[in-house]
DNA sequence: CTAAGGTAGATGACACGTCAACCAAATGGT
DNA sequence: ACCATTTGGTTGACGTGTCATCTACCTTAG
């Protein structure tokens, strides 16, 4: 339990360092962000769901979060030919110039105050840790 | 930076799903919960500036939190005698109900989901690693 | 005693996340 | 061909977090 309150208070306070240090630097919501690396990632165009399953929100998360997006002219929505309900969702060039000047920032700050702070084995460990939480998590109910 | 990857994914999957089971068991939020076990813990009864130090949120997101509890009966707001400003937060009955309830049932979805997914060895170095990252974080600007 | 600055806490505007309900188009069985 | 189910995606209400600003009270230097 001592180790489950460490982990929670490290992961607050590096989230809510970042989170505010990736707006205050570039305009940009963390959520903003997130959507627009995988995005770009993935070809700049993409289904609105393979988005959803990519970033693993729930869809209505989505929704919001590409309309408002949209609204800000980071990203564009397409019509789907193939299916008459589908959207396509496209990054625009204001959305690629946006996430092209804020993620190297961002990499840094990661560097910074995660990686910087922990030896290449701890992060190993931490690696590995992570990933079997994730793993337990799958095989459990709810 | 896969570590990083790994972390970022597990850190939000349990999160989520533990702020979702808290809620769907107790009917309150996971803030709500935070709030009341520091304040049960420290006696059920603090000074507004003392809780939100303890907790370490910004005094304006434990101002409208405490509103929005007391609202619902989970806490109280007193004035202070000494200090013409001050007020003291108060656990109610209710509020003493309400996390006596929950407690119990949170803490063994936390074991559930991640002590259980872990060894004792590896609980042992997550602490350690959050330790040094929440220190090294404390003397990096910003 | 008084003015300057600090501290306690509240407030309003806004972005965000969740849940549940919803609609429309696609699919599959009979 | 037809109805039921599933899938893709939106919407609205509501609770929450952040930021900037505000007021009231306290403290302290002069």
């Amino acid at each position: 339990m001592a180790a489950w309150d460490s982990f929670i208070r490290m992961q607050e306070k590096l989230i809510g360092r970042l989170s505010r240090r990736v707006h205050a630097d570039s305009g940009m919501s963390a959520s903003d962000y997130t959507v627009l690396v995988k995005l770009t990632e993935a070809g700049g165009r993409m289904r609105f769901m393979d988005l959803v399953k990519l970033v693993e929100w729930e869809k209505s998360r989505m929704s919001h979060q590409v309309g408002r997006m949209a609204k800000r002219g980071l990203v564009a929505k397409e019509e789907c030919p193939d299916d008459g309900r589908g959207a396509f969702i496209v990054a625009t060039p204001t959305g690629y110039e946006a996430i092209e000047d804020a993620a190297p920032v961002h990499v840094e700050h990661v560097r910074r105050l995660f990686i910087d702070a922990l030896t290449r084995e701890e992060l190993a460990a931490l690696a590995r840790i992570s990933d079997r939480v994730l793993a337990h998590m799958e095989e459990q109910p709810d």
